[in-house]
RNA sequence: GGAGUCGGCUAGGCAAUCGCACUCGGCUAACCAACCAGCAUGGAUGCCGGUGGCGUCGGGUGAGGAAAGUCCGGGCUCCACAGGGCAGGGCGCCAGGUAACGCCUGGGGGGCGAGAGCCCACGGAAAGUGCAACAGAAAGCAAACCGCCUAAGCGCUCGGUCGCAAGACCGGGAGCCGGUAAGGGUGAAACGGUGCGGUAAGAGCGCACCGCGGUCCUGGCAACAGGAACGGCACGGCAAACCCCGCUCGGAGCAAGACCAAAUAGGGAAGCAGGCAGUUCGAAGCUGCGGCGCGCGGCCCGCGCGUGCUUCCGGGUAGGUCGCUUGAGGCGUACGGCGACGUGCGUCCCAGAGGAAUGAUUGUCCACGACAGAACCCGGCUUAUCGGCCGACUCCCACU
RNA sequence: GCUCCCAUCGUCUAGAGGCCCAGGACACAGCCCUCUCAAGGCUGGUACGAGGGUUCGAAUCCCUCUGGGAGCG
């Protein structure tokens, strides 16, 4: 069996055709700190991609330090979650944004999509 | 005690839980595999085992002083290359260090500071060509606008003396021919500076000191410094203007490059199949018709496009593997050197991902945490940065 | 990650060391013309990305930053 929070390869979109199919046909949510955007696939479980922009949030460190958090939200949550392609973009709103602030609309955003999924 | 200068080190700590990358060692029924060995078989393939993956458990390790900007220099890789030169780029006081450098160390010269110290792209302008707006007489070679002078030369004129007269002599005035560059004024910059002498007025015209120049001597590897006598000012500025001199540089970059290699299309080779007619001595070599498929079209006619199967070969795409971290390496120590650094010995292995690994939560402590994230690797420079610690030195105040 | 390029009024641009407190076009503001608007005419404001250096003098030459953009799978 495997361990239910792990984080793996299998749980992310990795290639620009998937990033593409998501914002093509998937269902969009937003707030001035990100813009998320869902489609359901087939995998059995939620795949998650991050489309972060070094432009839009400052510089590396700020960069890979949102990734992390927000791979850790996905992460405790993806037991929950339906079988769902979920893309976060960043937005210039979460240049400063505090770990709560982000803890807060993730939360928001996702209880969102998955209302809208049924 | 205060103010300051220089150099070096450090970059929140600890604990628990969950999670990530690499790695080592266990377990692994089932699942996956294009790798390896064995067996079966004519073969496709199958079976069994190993190894690996996936999974899981435990241990170890896991960003920086700038990882940044990509401004220099090298290693490495591929391409090019007989040798030499030209063109083009870079650098520029001297000596040393180094794999190399535009870096560093020591020294020289210049500038700033009371000092410790700090700053400087710092070769050549008597090789040439250029440039200098405006102002000013004149901007580079001696020339003279205002001014100063009238000694010498030339006549003119006034006064005086002498003389019968022509004229001579003395003194003055304006002028010509001239002399001069001290002063004025312009400018960022004006042909050595100050003083004395000198002169008609002046001037290196003469002298003293300072500056400058080449010569000689002394010290130093050298840059350069000190000294001597001489010259008598000629030789102004700009080379981050062209340039000259000296030294130096082949080009590209790990998306370099090497290897493995599916599917599809196309190329080559072999074999097989392939309706009729023409061309032809003959032949699927070519042409036409037909057949089949696709498209246009509601359908027919018509029009357009394509034309088989099997095996093998080479190039090569997706994808994968390597390059990928042991290195001009870190730490300690001894010796050489003022130092940068070098040499010897001992010891350690310290990130290697591929949408890209360090985060979250909780507790706790304190000085309440800046700038900021490796992507082939090193040496520098530059830029960003909350603070803390250590050492050396300078100045001021007080006390002994 | 690597390799390059660019930067002048609000926009597009001229400029090659002094003629430039930077010129032109469009846009903007005011006035004139008109019954009104447009067109036209006159007038005006507005820029050398930032900081150092070289030079007597820098938009221009040199250095360091900043901000944009392009290419390489």
């Amino acid at each position: 069996m495997q361990r239910p929070l792990a984080f793996r390869t299998q749980h992310r979109l990795r290639s620009a055709p998937e990033f593409e199919r998501v914002y093509r046909q998937g269902i969009r949510a937003g707030d001035a700190l990100f813009g998320i955007s869902a489609l359901k696939n087939d995998h059995g479980h939620a795949r998650l991609g991050l489309s972060i922009g070094a432009k839009a949030v400052g510089n590396a460190v700020r960069r890979n330090r949102l990734r992390r958090v927000l791979r850790e939200h996905f992460r405790h949550a993806k037991i929950e979650l339906p079988a769902l392609d979920i893309v976060i973009t960043a937005r210039p709103g979460a240049r400063h944004a505090p770990t709560e602030a982000v803890s807060e609309s993730i939360v928001r955003l996702l209880s969102q999509i998955r209302k809208r999924c049924r």
